[in-house]
DNA sequence: CTCTAGATCTAT
DNA sequence: TAGATCTAGAGG
């Protein structure tokens, strides 16, 4: 499995396959250990349900683009573009474990590219250059799955889809979060 | 041009 | 539970 092949597919399969993968930035690697999917243009909670503008632009491009944007005007998401052109996709990368360093340093999507020093320079650029994405040096962990976090501007249907991953032991934020009854 | 909401985090 | 901080996108 490469991380072109990995991403080559829908955000709902990639983000649990992302799990346990390994990114590198300016000599420093974090294992994911959370994810959440973001698909298509129906998908209310995706940026790209506003259509194609100059902010998701990136979405719409090959899988293995990075896209990263400000959120409440302070942090910056990471994101890894999935699936074919002009199919927007991306997963959210929400937490990862760096060696030697506590998970709570690491466990909320802004607190990902605190860390590792990541902002808007990387946006539109793709895996390989800057970022890397590396294969995972341990078997696949157990996974738990629940819903997305802070999309229930999107609407129930689309707030409640159980979109969001994480290594089984991972310390969460808002562990309070249940899968829903059925999707 | 103005206005508003937002894939969050931290301290209170 | 509120405040920080700022920009894309929508509306006039």
């Amino acid at each position: 499995m490469t991380p072109s092949s990995l991403l080559a597919t829908s955000a709902v399969r990639a983000a649990p396959a992302l799990i346990g993968w390994r990114l590198r930035f300016r000599k420093q690697e974090a294992v994911i250990a959370e994810t959440e999917a973001y698909q298509g243009l129906a998908d209310r909670a995706c940026h790209a349900s506003k259509g194609r503008t100059p902010r998701t632009d990136v979405l719409f491009r090959e899988s293995g683009t990075v896209y990263v944007y400000l959120c409440y005007g302070m942090h910056w998401m990471l994101n890894l573009v999935c699936d074919e052109i002009d199919e927007p996709a991306a997963v959210l990368i929400r937490g990862v474990e760096m060696p030697g360093s506590d998970p709570r340093r690491s466990n909320g999507p802004g607190k990902v590219t605190r860390q590792l020093g990541i902002d808007g320079k990387l946006n539109g650029t793709r895996l390989g250059e800057a970022l890397e994405l590396l294969p995972p040096l341990a078997p696949s962990p157990r996974l738990r799955r629940g819903p997305r976090v802070g999309v229930e501007y999107a609407g129930p249907r689309w707030s409640a889809k159980p979109w969001r991953w994480w290594r089984n032991g991972f310390p969460v934020v808002r562990p309070d979060l249940r899968p829903p009854p059925e999707q």
